[in-house]
DNA sequence: CACGTTTCCGGAAACGTTTCCGAAAATATT
DNA sequence: AATATTTTCGGAAACGTTTCCGGAAACGTG
């Protein structure tokens, strides 16, 4: 397992150790014709610049670090395929975590990331109201940060964010106008600033049209959620006219068990989800969502942390991304699955 | 940005380097009341060691670098999830990358994975026909690999498998005991060991009921394909008595499809699917499906690469794990959605 | 041809650790 | 009390690069 290090190819060019540098960074004084002898003798010698090395005294390292919360949902392994397309792009390499939701495995792997001089950093918090403290030095020290999806207000920092008020305004109204008075809500925790911008989507939605907004339920992301709430509607007979859910999981939780109690969707009840996922459009009745352009948001953060870092930029930027509605039979019976 | 290193707090301490190295490495003499000391004065001034410095020393990172071919369906996050758990257990840091499959990729991932001094590497080929010297030239160099999922026979090193033979046998089984005759397969690509077994377990679980093997009709993955090659059966009206397709999106293509032309599942027609995804309780009906243990496989692997790279092993192993078939409506009538 | 400029290159320090070697101090042995 | 052994530590080399500094050769200029 012997690596063939620059002192080899110098050896064997005799020439110095600084002489072989050079060629491999063109910047410097050096002999076009040596320079080339010189990568011809390296590729032939099988030699590769350590990367290691070069970090060690360039005091840094072209990784980036990714921490995010959970690789369940389809949704952030997709943001990490867009941010991996454009940080490969330009020669950073990229260090994925998974926080698991617990914000202490969060800070221990910000903590490793950064020891391992990582550039910057693309984060979506655990939840929000944690200690921002060591975020807060990082950012004083320079560090270049870009936050998305779950993000501190805090935190001068730049972030990537969805229009999580504007789609759920629109997901309202789309069942406001269709004549629908009696709308139920699905929320995710309160303490993540999307789901606050969505309850409240959800309310102006009402109040546009004068209408008294209807309940919001605390509900988790997943299936087995949309199930309990659903069943809590029912074992009360509280039967909403429509129920728009935070996620999709959540939306085909309560479609499933409206079904199991005998309820058609949609005529008996409409249903809209949020955060389309792959299943959206398979399920029985296909799930009206709001789609959130997934990889474009790991595109932009990606965008946003090279120009931190390659000083482009000096003042921190938000970014809102757009979405879209598509609607289909569950919350429209004039369609046809 | 002024990181704190060993050279402060051995000047802090008025001590040398040396002595503080050791009190952070436990093994060697240092005198108990010393390191208790020096422990203390590193944690007040916020030292921690430079893990890039220690790379370089070591000749080693407590890195270990993962190559998947994809990351849009849900199997390789969940693998990584797995072996991410056990990984950090020990103390690994694990670097992710895609291949998306492309071998070309691949190989500058591997590649650029070796130049940081990866410990090891947990690889899903991106195809299986590829040239294989490079990784035959990492064997050769004690270099600990664990290959999953996409194997090569050709490579003698650790694998971690599905049962996909047996299973693809008992998923046949299942219909065939049930008086269906007339079965079409949609196989994946053949130059993928996995789809070769599935394929060979389809036809044995013919032959032990001395039935002719229905066709393997060649479909990738997506829902898309399923769609296609549904359509083909339709347009040639050679409608079978059951499907049994290698992945479950594919599977969902077809019932969609048939469903679509007027086709009752499973009256008219039976689908099994295979590689259980979320969605296959949640569509109409809820699909048959051979389910795989996902993230065992990535534990499994992290566990074999672990022992190898901790010389407690030296021969490579090929471990099998075991699945299971979830029997639901589209393959059994008598099952009510 | 003498001089200044430019081009090209070698030497050596630096990055932050680990670890070998040997020495001093402390302790044990006779 | 003299010697042997152990404990504890400091010095220095090493890992593989980059880059500053200065010097030699090549070139141009008058």
């Amino acid at each position: 397992m012997k690596h063939v290090t620059i002192k080899d190819v110098a050896r064997a060019m005799g020439c110095s150790v600084s002489t072989v540098s050079r060629a491999f960074n063109d910047k410097y004084d050096i002999h076009p014709d040596t320079r080339k002898r010189i990568l011809d003798m390296a590729e032939s010698m099988g030699y590769r610049p350590n990367p290691i090395a070069r970090k060690l005294i360039k005091q840094r390292s072209f990784n980036i670090g990714m921490i995010v919360p959970e690789f369940e949902t389809a949704f952030f392994p997709k943001v990490i395929m867009g941010a991996q397309e454009v940080l490969q792009a330009h020669n950073y390499q990229m260090i994925v975590m998974q926080s698991n939701e617990s914000w202490e495995t969060e800070l221990k792997n910000v903590k490793m990331l950064v020891d391992n001089m990582v550039d910057g950093l693309i984060i979506s918090l655990s939840s929000e109201d944690q200690n921002l403290d060591y975020y807060q030095e990082l950012l004083s020290r320079k560090m270049p940060i870009v936050f998305f999806n779950r993000v501190a207000d805090e935190l001068n920092a730049s972030k990537v964010l969805f229009e999580d008020y504007n789609w759920a305004f629109f997901a309202t109204e789309h069942l406001i106008t269709q004549g629908i008075k009696k709308i139920v809500h699905l929320a995710s925790h309160e303490k993540l600033s999307f789901a606050k911008n969505r309850i409240q989507g959800f309310r102006d939605a009402h109040y546009k049209y004068r209408l008294d907004p209807g309940p919001t339920l605390n509900c988790g992301f997943s299936v087995e959620e949309g199930e309990r709430v659903a069943q809590e509607l029912i074992d009360k007979n509280d039967i909403p006219e429509a129920i728009f859910a935070a996620s999709d999981l959540s939306a085909i939780g309560a479609i499933k068990t409206f079904k199991r109690n005998g309820y058609r969707i949609p005529h008996d009840l409409r249903v809209v989800g949020f955060s389309e996922s792959r299943l959206a459009s398979y399920i029985e009745p296909p799930l009206t969502s709001v789609s959130q352009p997934t990889t474009q948001i790991g595109k932009t953060a990606a965008e946003l942390l090279i120009k931190e870092i390659e000083n482009e930029v000096s003042v921190p930027q938000t970014v809102l991304l757009n979405g879209r509605l598509n609607v289909r039979a569950s919350s429209m019976p004039s369609i046809q699955a």
